[in-house]
Formats: structure tokens, C-alpha cells, sequence
DNA sequence: CCGCAAGTTGACGTTTACGTCAACGTCAAC
DNA sequence: GTTGACGTTGACGTAAACGTCAACTTGCGG
């Protein structure tokens, strides 16, 4: 179909300064991001996006783009699709108050208590296998 | 049915020093290692184990407790099921040749690699989440 | 006026390492 | 003789985050 229809300027024209409404198509989004359409979609099912529509078309501004930002943020940060939602929805509700605040802290230290974890994992993991290596050229030299 | 039957002395009697076979079931090994039973039968599906057999019960011995060890130890340092099948199966071809010596090492070097890269991943998540902790705070204090 | 590219929904597939039945066998004890 | 603990195989379920496919719809360029 048409997708291409509202966005006549979406990375910034020389004329025409009227910024009308800064939309998006879903490519536009997975090409910036560098993820795929499917991907924005599962995350719309998810509840973490809710663009506009024109038709059955998705229409994203500048909030949608915005939230998809935090989206891949949160990702890159290792939270959960679901825990994303929950900030995310947290945030819409009193947007930026105490309770949301505190609720967020704690998500934020809950994922760096497990990222420590991991870290630690890894670093044992590392060590082992460093060990195992030296063994291996060990034997290699010897019988190699 | 009657798993317990050869198993007399599993984990070493006073009499009867004759060690006659040294033989576990399927839940001496799975206590022992604090996993599952449905475990081990899912590695044994998976080609990492192979035990006797009294009839249908699954008989195991020394080795195979070794090479159960060896799959677990696999497992904590990352390493796939499949990777762990593969590396056992070199070591029971030519028994620590050169050849299999070689790659293991291979093995063992790109499981190291991708451990930094998942290190370096991690810390920049800490530093990025620790600094979201921070603006909070932040704004916790100023708005209370 | 037609085709094609881009969009849509919905359903099923993928991967990994098991968990969870179901339905059954069997041996030792009570 | 039956209960109960332990064993067996086989099949299906789970979680996460999408990929892939099918079957359509729609609007613009030519």
C-alpha cells in the first residue's frame, strides 16, 4: 500500500521550516534503528508502542520515536521486554513522580545486582578457561 | 522397577574392599550432582552419555560419571550441549591427540572471546545503569 | 487501468535445556 | 496381593524475541 504517503520530510527539509508533523513509517523507524519491521510490531503487541494510524497504516511522531529509543535502550541494557513496558508504562502514568522514581530505582538495582552476578560468573569462567589453555599448550609442547 | 539392585557400595564400604564394578543409577548420579534425572536421560538423548544397561535401567560407571562431571563443568563455563558433544567425542576418538588437542584449544579460545566480548558488554551496561542511578537520585533529592 | 512495492493481520516455526505429564513395568516390603 | 518407590519411553509444554509465510489490501507511478 501507500506508506510513503505522509512523510514528506522526516529527516529535516531546507525549505518549508513548518515541521507539520514529524511522522515516521515503520520503515523509516526499522532502518534508523537498524531492526526489522517485524520487530516493531511484536513490540506494539507487546504494549510498548501505540502509533497513530492512518487506515490501517502505522503512523509514528516523535513520542512513538521516542519510546521506541527507550525500548532498544532498555534492551541493550538486558531488561526484559516486560519490565520494559513496566518503566515505560510507569512513566506515562505520573510521569516522572515519586513513587515512579522509586519503582524504577529499584528495577535499576535489580539488574545491576544480576549484571555483578554475571560479571563474577564470567570472570570465574574466564579464569577456568584460561587455566584450560595453559594446560592444553602445556601438553601441546610437551607432546606436540 | 529395581534400580537400587547393583548399586551395594557406591560411595565406599568398610568390608569388601573388592570394588567390584563401581556402578550408580540414574538417581545416585542426579543427587549426587544435584540435577535432575530428566536431565541426565536428556544428555544421554543428546549423545553426551552412553551407559550400560541391566535390561531397561540405565547402569552407570566410572567413566560415565567422569564424563558426566565433564558436561557439567561445560555447562558453567558456557558452552553449548553441542560444543560439549563434540569436544567429548574428540577425546574418545584418539584419546588427547594432537589433532583433538588442536581444537579443543580452538574451542577453548573462542568461548574466551566471546566471554570478554560479553565482559566488555556488561560493564558498559553497569557504567550506563550506574549513571541512570545517579540522575535518579538526583531527581529524588530535588523533588522528594 | 495495472502492477508492484509497501503495508496489514494471523499463525506457525525457531532455539535451548530441560519440566511435566501419561501410561506402564517391576522389585522389595508389608 | 497390593502398595510404593524407582525406573522406563514418548510426547507435549515452556520461555523470549522475534523470523517466516500466507493471504490480502491499497495507493502511486507509469
Amino acid at each position: 500500500m501507500g506508506a510513503r504517503a505522509v512523510s514528506l520530510e522526516a529527516t529535516g527539509s531546507a525549505a518549508a521550516p513548518s515541521q507539520a508533523a514529524e511522522t515516521y513509517t515503520i520503515t523509516d523507524l526499522a532502518e534508523e534503528f537498524g531492526i526489522t519491521t517485524r520487530a516493531i510490531r511484536f513490540y506494539e503487541d507487546k504494549g510498548l508502542l501505540s502509533p497513530r494510524r492512518n487506515g490501517l497504516n502505522r503512523v509514528y511522531g516523535r513520542r512513538d520515536r521516542a519510546r521506541l529509543k527507550l525500548v532498544l535502550r532498555g534492551k541493550r541494557l538486558g531488561f526484559s521486554l516486560a519490565d520494559i513496558r513496566e518503566m515505560l508504562d510507569l512513566y506515562n502514568v505520573g510521569d516522572g513522580q515519586h513513587e515512579q522514581l522509586k519503582l524504577l530505582q529499584v528495577k535499576v538495582r535489580e539488574r545491576l545486582a544480576a549484571l555483578y552476578r554475571q560479571r563474577q560468573d564470567i570472570d570465574d569462567a574466564i579464569a577456568e578457561l584460561q587455566d584450560g589453555e595453559r594446560q592444553i599448550e602445556t601438553l601441546l609442547k610437551q607432546k606436540g
